[in-house]
DNA sequence: CCCTGATTCGC
DNA sequence: GCGAATCAGG
């Protein structure tokens, strides 16, 4: 199986591809490469990024470019321009068109000099197959947590932080590389096409976003009102 | 080295 | 259609 482009995919293709995100980091949200990348966006026609590279004229083919005279000799260019004051007709191919391109400046690109965690364990994917409103693998954390014995006043950072990061990396972690450290909440079903980490931006030193992070991340108190 | 994106071409 | 291999510039 190569892959399987179904429509969410490609749209999302679209849309990170829209947004100015490389094509390596695009792979890694969608967790393919960057080649598929942008083959695919090729193939759907997406607008081509500057690239940084020229091509030598993409023609792979020897375009037999010599009609040029065999003996060097100038064809002698019979185009004389005739009427030079001609009125011209208001032909469009004056001037090109104003080819409004942008300039892809991907902003989401920050990269926020956090810790190497090159090791990150990706969380047990909640995977309700529901909408990652919900999951919060937090209950992953039993109450008979030794932890749980938290004093009473729980000061702002609690040594025993219930931190919930299941190693799994059943799921076909494509490699921690060390990307642009991306949210690696887990979205949609792990193993099915439209599975991918969130990857937003991070916390600093931490694995998630700010949304992920605070789902990721419960204080025993909040918790318990939470349940509630 | 790393990164980048584009094209080619076997599958 | 897909994407690894390859190319090539920064």
């Amino acid at each position: 199986m190569a892959m399987e482009w179904t429509e969410e995919t490609i749209a999302r293709l679209r849309e990170l591809w829209q947004q100015g995100l490389s094509t390596a980091e695009i792979g890694r949200q969608l967790a393919v490469t960057k080649n598929a990348v942008v083959g695919k966006a090729h193939r759907l026609g997406l607008q081509a990024r500057p690239s940084p590279i020229r091509r030598p004229a993409a023609s792979a083919r020897p375009t037999v470019e010599a009609p040029s005279a065999p003996t060097g000799v100038a064809p002698a260019p019979v185009v004389a321009a005739p009427a030079v004051s001609t009125p011209v007709a208001p032909t469009e191919a004056v001037d090109r068109p104003p080819v409004t391109v942008q300039p892809p400046q991907p902003v989401a690109e920050i990269r926020p000099v956090a810790a190497t965690l090159t090791e990150i364990a990706r969380p047990a994917a909640p995977v309700p197959a529901a909408p990652p409103v919900t999951p919060a693998p937090v209950e992953a954390s039993q109450a008979g947590t030794p932890a749980a014995a938290a004093p009473a006043d729980q000061p702002a950072v609690p040594a025993a932080r219930p931190e919930v990061r299941v190693p799994l990396r059943a799921v076909a972690a494509p490699a921690p590389r060390r990307s642009g450290l991306t949210c690696c909440w887990p979205l949609g079903d792990p193993g099915t096409p439209g599975f991918h980490f969130c990857g937003a931006t991070p916390v600093p030193g931490k694995p998630y976003c700010v949304e992920h992070a605070q789902l990721a991340y419960v204080k025993l108190r909040d918790r318990r009102d939470n349940v509630a």
